[in-house]
DNA sequence: CTGCTTGCAAATGATTTGCAGGAAA
DNA sequence: TTTCCTGCAAATCATTTGCAAGCAG
């Protein structure tokens, strides 16, 4: 994990104000696993800083996605969720259940890579590709 | 497109009761774009049967979704779209400019098809992969 | 200092729910 | 007839907003 520190300038590096309550939500994004809610981050955040308030954690987390601090996914029935890890990866989805599991394979990611890098498609340009494989999770 | 009683069977072939406002949805599904809400599907609906409670027009997507009538899709911030078109196919998303485009590829999509036909996910059965291919749509 | 951030509480907006009455099969 | 479906209106829940006060740079 990151201390402190390292958080600090990873906020201050995009260019926004390090503040205790950025660097709380940071934390708590690191800590709670599972592609947390806002709703799991403000309950971990809770118990060291019981006064931040959830409108702020909303902002916070807006605020990161525009500065690629986070992604943003959210499945069919779900409320937002936040994924601090950037590395490249997939997500395997099971609605039923109400799982979210991170899906990492290096042999399709550069695949894809490769592929849209020769397939051009028309009047677009690609920053970033999102499968979710749905299915069952088999206990 | 598709006549009322096609719909009515399609509708009955599912086990549901065929009724007018399925037969509504089901039709609007067919004629709105890209992709429509609720809010859009109700403005279609409300021109010929503006009886047709919200609510229920909720309730029969739901209905729909269950028994693979349509398939449920969101993007980052936007309210739930449905999808009533079945091929299998992609989405672009370009969040800024708020749109949604099909991408049909079957190449892709077979490539796809073999490769988790052979790789195995471990405790894990594939219903379906969804591709997001995230960017900017150009003009 | 000064502008970006926060806390708070109210507002919004999509979606769900409960229930009494209605209509397909 | 009987079960499934609908309309309505109220309720819920996630998220956003406006604004005065606070704090990082």
């Amino acid at each position: 994990m990151k201390s402190q520190s390292e958080i600090k300038q990873i906020i201050s590096a995009q260019g926004l104000k390090a503040t205790l309550q950025r660097i709380a939500v940071y934390e708590a994004l690191m800590n709670v696993p599972n592609h947390p809610t806002v709703e799991m981050l403000m309950e971990y955040i809770g118990e060291k800083y019981p006064s931040i308030a959830t409108g702020t954690v909303y902002k916070t987390l807006e605020n990161f996605a525009e500065n690629n601090l986070v992604k943003k996914l959210r499945t069919e029935n779900e409320a937002m969720r936040y994924d601090v890890f950037l590395e490249k990866h997939f997500h395997l989805i099971d609605s039923e259940k109400e799982k979210l599991i991170d899906y990492y394979d290096s042999e399709l990611s550069n695949y894809l890579e490769n592929y849209f890098k020769q397939k051009n498609i028309p009047n677009f340009s690609i920053n970033d590709i999102k499968i979710q494989i749905i299915g069952k999770y088999l206990e």
